[in-house]
DNA sequence: TCGAGATAGATGCAAATGCATGTATCCTGA
DNA sequence: TCAGGATACATGCATTTGCATCTATCTCGA
């Protein structure tokens, strides 16, 4: 068996490359998929959590909405008026960014960050009900870094 | 360091199970955005294509409604209505399953054959630009192993 | 300083989505 | 055999999303 056979140090060609991300994407899926059925959701879509928790994860000024936009896959438009909903639910407020009169910063208001917690928690267990057994510790830190390596390389050498 | 600190064959703990679904997620929406925004993918939507798809990697029948269901991330009556669209596309067909009166089976058209083939070849030539680079080819290959086996664990003990 | 272009975010509108429910078909046990 | 429940998919309808475009602000070079 060659390096290249069994996966070697090499540099990988087109088809491992598509099958790795096939491979990610499709366990995305069905992770995500189960996720969105928890109860936990019912109160708040999933990607508005994804939202709270962003905001819950940084500075505590809040975010720009560019900012935020990067870590959720939705258009900035739809992005937008997530927000706007989230702030008339009361969970964020907006204001109008200091330093840049055309930016706008979103930050959690107290029943923003109780609301992620109490949901976050609910989410956390459902995250290891659903995947534990799968993985042992070191093949989880193993897929924590080359999923975050991937990210890093994907940020930083292909801009959006 | 013990084997926990340098996350050796242990079990997991809550914590390092959610920063691995955490990290996973957001190199998926990472690498998603830009996938998205790949031109091969203005004559036909991403989720339109990965149903193409699909279609390309099973016998030569078709699948059911609900079997492609398991490898989208939609709601049963999106999905319906998405290949509602490919048919007035004239990608796929569909027929009723032969062997029960309540099922659908959908079908790719040549039509449908040929626009994935095509799509697809740029969409996997923009998979390894933009991935290129990132990890070696044993990396890539363990990405692959890791993410295979998180899926299979999750398909197997949660189904829907 | 000014004006052209770039950038941040909001908005009108059509399309896509999900929830609840409807209809048809299938299965199971009495 | 057949009634009650389960399953597969479709559909009405309100919500969410994305595209195109708009406004406001910022930046930079002449």
């Amino acid at each position: 068996m060659t390096a290249t056979e069994r996966g070697g140090a090499h540099v990988p060609s087109v088809r491992e490359t598509a099958e790795a991300w096939e491979s990610l994407f499709r366990a995305q899926v069905a992770v995500m998929r189960r996720l969105q059925s928890d109860p936990a959701f019912r109160e708040l879509g999933i990607k508005e959590y994804d939202v709270l928790f962003t905001l819950t994860q940084c500075p505590e000024g809040g975010l720009r909405l560019n900012e935020l936009n990067d870590h959720v896959l939705l258009a900035q438009s739809s992005l937008s008026r997530l927000v706007e909903r989230l702030e008339r639910k009361g969970l964020v407020t907006r204001r109008s960014a200091p330093d840049d009169g055309r930016g706008t910063l979103i930050a959690l208001t107290e029943a923003g960050w109780e609301t992620q917690r109490r949901i976050g928690r609910a989410h956390v267990r459902e995250i290891a009900r659903l995947l534990g057994g799968a993985l042992d510790g070191g093949e989880l830190a193993e897929l924590t870094q080359l999923t975050a390596r991937l990210r890093d390389h994907v940020v930083e050498h292909h801009p959006l």
